[in-house]
DNA sequence: TCATTGTTGGATAGCGTTATCTAGTCACGC
DNA sequence: GCGTGACTAGATAACGCTATCCAACAATGA
């Protein structure tokens, strides 16, 4: 058995290039204003030594005598739901950039672990903390929640918000309501005419937006949905399932199920399907938010892309980048996909 | 502007409850052999005034001290590329269980940043770092890599590779070979005869075992492949398409063209689709890896479930509970799925 | 009575860094 | 000669926490 070796320090490294060990501090890893410092020669013998050492800086020493990690926390419900994975691919890129790191946490959307892990960040001491899980309707919740980010904000750190929501720090959102507008005045630009949809939970905010711009979508252009053809549901591929379960009477006379997500409207699919309703020639699905591969194995498939990717930066950008005062919230724009052709949203 | 208060210390617990700083850190965060120790009433004190203070202890702090953060470094290509976003959450369940977190950290394939991340790895102190990034067949760069995580290995990191490898470090693998050969035999089964598979990078061992199993299958079964029938590619959509391009002349003589990852299979039906080809009425395809959406679109599509999220678990169960000496290698089992129905491999 | 053992909680030191201070050197200009 | 400024690099302290040691005290047994 080799001896237990420990990783090398900034002690070792100094002592092998005969200098303090403030001095290969300066060297190394930056000094005033984190311009590396010292003299040349000097320099170049710490820079040997760390390297016949396989030196490499410890973040969580520099974190305790700093009082701050360059890190920043982004808090999602679910890793491997579809969206999420594409977010903190976007932020990752974005920290690595700062030379910063991502520290992701999941509340598998249960509130008990949601507060638990908004106190430990307090130990944790992140620049940042993003929270980019969809927020339900629950009041009493998201009350403590806003209650937790206070507190993390006192403390020091900077708090952003991803999606919509009520909780009164810098936000990061998609016009949800113009592009289900745009969608809806393309569907109907296409020829379709009888409409059913396919909504989120009642009362939950993205939902309600994008139902609102895509009747408004619809009306712009002259076509009316019945009360009865608006559905609530989850957004999720069983919320799909019961939504054409509750449309099932009405199945005849509707054209197109536009879904408020693309996972919705996989699961709306796979019912018709069950029930003998061929998709998309009997009756048209549509979804929102661009589940990429979709496209392949769906050609034609009418959805709206969300940029996922620059939810990320753009809520990096919004914590780091000391903006001007009342910025605090950036709107991005979805692009409607109509049919498998993307649309410029030039009228915005 | 509120004061900009800082996090709250032990040392503010400790002078609230009126006790010392290492009483309190017994109370709190555990003394000796993690037993939490003290008078009751002491601890009582203590936690009441971590309460009021919302004090969350500073991992930084214990790590810097112990020698050692609680913590795993998980690493991988792409997050969000299909599989990694499983693995991830399999992984950061189990690594919550034990108390642990988990550091994710990706290459995007790029050597150099995965020699530098390697790098930066060892001033981490992680107790564990798993490397779940599909390795390719570069030998100059699969020696690097060793090299660099044998050094972690010395300053006391455990190490696993997800995935067939010849590093030589403890694996979690799935059983690729057979599982490939029970999807091969249940297509003929189900009357399939003509077969052309799309495999990945020549030399690249997971491909290599998948094609391997897979016509040892329909050998079994009395099936014979042409050599021209194997095409190599990449492990993604694109390599799909491209694949049909180099079937194209064969298309007429195939039933089924058998892709060894789901993602090759998309490219090939979205490329089929473009020339005409109707899926799966005059060619079937088939896929490996069970991307969960896919069977919702794609009805009665066969492919291999790997138990993604398992590799997570098995991973961290190999490096953090002390296994038995000759223990360093975990083979899990792919679940065939024909026709959207999963065939138990209870001839293992 | 005294030594033994165990329990409790304070004092101290140290983990790997960096901010701050200080001492030293050198060049410059009057 | 000497004050001034600009630099370099060492000494010291501190960040938040826990391992270790130690003093105080109680309980036990002979």
């Amino acid at each position: 058995m080799p001896k237990p070796a420990k990783p090398p320090t900034l002690t070792d490294v100094a002592r092998l290039a005969g200098v303090s060990v403030p001095a290969a501090s300066r060297a190394l890893n930056g000094g005033v204003r984190g311009k590396k410092s010292g003299s040349p020669e000097l320099r170049e013998r710490v820079e040997e030594a760390a390297r016949t050492l396989g030196y490499a800086v410890s973040p969580a020493a520099q974190a305790i005598k700093g009082g701050r990690a360059r890190t920043v926390a982004f808090i999602v419900a679910d890793i491997d739901d579809f969206g999420s994975a594409t977010m903190i691919s976007g932020i990752m890129h974005a920290a690595e950039e700062r030379g910063i790191s991502v520290a992701v946490r999941t509340t598998r959307d249960d509130p008990m672990r949601e507060l638990d892990l908004l106190t430990q960040l307090r130990g944790e001491r992140h620049l940042a903390v993003v929270m980019a899980t969809s927020r339900t309707t629950d009041a009493a919740r998201e009350a403590s929640v806003k209650e937790q980010l206070t507190v993390l904000q006192d403390h020091g750190a900077k708090i952003v918000v991803i999606g919509d929501n009520e909780l009164g720090f810098p936000t990061v959102t998609v016009d949800n309501r113009h592009a289900a507008r745009l969608l809806a005045e393309g569907l109907v630009g296409a020829g379709r005419r009888r409409f059913a949809l396919v909504s989120g939970p009642a009362g939950q905010i993205t939902a309600l937006e994008r139902v609102g711009g895509f009747v408004e979508g619809l009306a712009h252009r002259g076509v009316a949905v019945d009360e009865r053809d608006i559905v609530h549901t989850e957004f999720s591929r069983d919320g799909g399932h019961r939504a054409v379960d509750q449309l099932r009477d009405r199945l005849g006379e509707i054209d197109v199920i536009a879904a408020m997500s693309d996972a919705m409207a996989v699961g709306v699919i796979a019912r018709l399907r069950e029930f003998g309703v061929s998709v998309p020639v009997d009756i048209e699905v549509t979804g929102f938010d661009h589940v990429p591969m979709l496209g392949d194995v769906l050609p034609g498939f009418s959805t709206v892309e969300v940029p996922l990717e620059q939810f990320g930066e753009a809520a990096l950008a919004l914590v780091l980048d000391e903006h001007a005062d009342g910025v605090d919230t950036v709107g991005l724009s979805g692009t409607p996909i109509i049919h498998g052709e993307a649309i410029a949203a030039f009228d915005r």
